[in-house]
DNA sequence: AAATAAAATAAGAATAATTCTTATTTAGGT
DNA sequence: ACCTAAATAAGAATTATTCTTATTTTATTT
């Protein structure tokens, strides 16, 4: 036997690059990268595999920004900043999320509190850079 | 005269709409139910001027449930509920953003902090109660 | 190794949400 | 009344995503 199971290739070729990014990508992204190594590659196995991947709880969406869904294999919630101008979504491992509210939130309005999601929007660092320049 | 500017019947009908509801809806509930009264309304009309809203500050984008984006007239930050189950989007007056993180974020990445959104998902109570009537 | 069954896939059609285009209507100013 | 600019309706167009179908790949069974 060559692998352990099925045909994989593909399936685990999308899993790692979300699990060696911190860019959270769409699928598109995802897409247009992977194809250059795999050029057989089609957008409907990146959308299949992702909305298997959420299902599994190995990959989640993180936000949808301007329309387009953004994942991340790194399924520990965290706080995430949005950048209007680029539209990167960027980690703040540094800050937590305030999970103490679920408890809070649950006992409001008796729901079940699954995830917990704090993004923050503005400008990046970069696009604030490049305004600088400009009006300088 | 009549009224104090152009034609802006259909635009405040919208815009009151949004700010006579906690409901969140979308630009499809929106147009459904003002369609109603205002028969000759469209969709397009509805997209258009929610932009023009959102632009002006008027309103927010709260969340993107399900691909469909969900809008707010209450643009002062407060958290949010979605239920996986119904796609209700619920305020959670009661608790607060934790802003006092904003200033720690723009210190970790150099960004401009605009907006802070916080929003748990799980169940809702109407959904966890119809779970409970199945099992029953 | 051939036959079979099951999973994974490619390709493109289909769908759904949103935006854009164009012609029309409306109101206000002149 | 005439002119202009804003607002609109209707539907075309676009974009993101899902679905369908036939094909390929792999594993299993014989």
């Amino acid at each position: 036997m060559k692998t352990a199971g099925k045909n994989f290739r593909k399936r685990n070729a999308i899993l790692e690059y979300l699990q060696n990014t911190d860019s959270h990508p769409s699928a598109e992204t995802i897409f247009t990268d992977l194809k250059q190594e795999i050029p057989d590659l089609s957008i409907g196995t990146v959308y299949r595999n992702l909305t298997l991947f959420k299902q599994q709880g190995q990959v989640t969406s993180v936000a949808t920004v301007k329309g387009v869904e953004r994942f991340d294999a790194n399924t520990d919630p965290h706080v995430h900043f949005i950048c209007d101008t680029c539209d990167a979504v960027i980690d703040l491992h540094q800050l937590h999320t305030p999970e103490a509210l679920s408890a809070e939130a649950e006992n409001c309005i008796g729901c079940k509190v699954g995830t917990c999601q704090l993004a923050f929007t503005g400008t990046c660092r970069t696009c604030l850079n490049h305004k600088e320049g400009e009006t300088a």
